[in-house]
DNA sequence: TCATATCCGAGTCATTTAGTAGGAATTATG
DNA sequence: CATAATTCCTACTAAATGACTCGGATATGA
């Protein structure tokens, strides 16, 4: 029941680009040196994040990445799910509904998945990109005034 | 971010064990045949649940398992935290206050992450094994009667 | 004593995770 | 136009995890 890396750099990463790309492309290796993640690796979380739509690309020298809408238009569970795929804790025909549970049909397990998934997805969809901007700036300035 | 078999065998064995061990010792034998989940397999599941003690065995003929408490006072986070180790989607330090997380340490991303285990634990957590064992008593009584 | 159970350590196989490596394609700039 | 900077893409690998299986030891009611 965990989180891989991919979705915890990339939500890294996006916050990055939200805070860097407002006027210019953000190469893979700027936000690699600033939040120490390997270029090699970052570059394949970058892709999938450009395949889902919230992130665009200018190749060549000067080129790098800037988001595709503004930061509040991003949710948290935009930008997991399109990492980690969906955020059900189980594939399962309440949750899913093309595909019947291979598990005892009349199970009531299943009415708990779909009251985890409901509210892991209420959470992260009411997080916008900016709000965690906002809360990132925050700190900073605070540390800056010690 | 998938529970693993443990954690769906082992909410459906206790459901099953729920129903089943009122007075007698119910065998692993007789779960696996109704539940369709293999004797040793969850024979280890089994085990998990009876060292963090909601279960408790008898060996020998005519022994099996039986629940330590009654059934609405088990709850879903229970059975599953004792199946699966904690709830929460990254190891972080706002939601593991030992361990430091290795991540930017000022990172805002801990805040979702909390806020996340936080709503998933809150929904196990207000679920009773019995709620369920009356659920599917529910589901029982109105297949039969179709 | 024996059939029925739990207990328990070890082993296996497949899948997923978390990367790395290296080169092709593209493009701004001197 | 050459070059450095950059994304793009395929293939590979090592380690960890998940999902089991096997076989035997131990306990016990009938």
């Amino acid at each position: 029941m965990k989180l891989s890396t991919k979705g915890r750099y990339g939500l890294r990463a996006m916050i990055d680009l939200a805070i860097h790309s407002k006027e210019n492309q953000v190469s893979i290796k700027s936000i690699s040196e600033r939040q120490e993640i390997s270029e090699n690796y970052l570059e394949r979380i970058i892709a999938l994040l450009k395949k889902a739509g919230y992130v665009k690309s200018t190749r060549g020298a000067q080129g790098g990445y800037m988001l595709t809408k503004k930061p509040d238009q991003i949710s948290v569970g935009n930008i997991l799910r399109a990492l980690e795929g969906d955020l059900n804790p189980v594939d399962c025909s309440l949750t899913n509904d093309d595909k019947v549970c291979s598990e005892s049909s009349l199970c009531v397990t299943k009415f708990v998945w779909k009251r985890i998934s409901d509210s892991i997805n209420d959470v992260v969809d009411n997080i916008s990109l900016q709000d965690l901007v906002n809360e990132q700036i925050e700190i900073d300035q605070s540390q800056l005034s010690r």
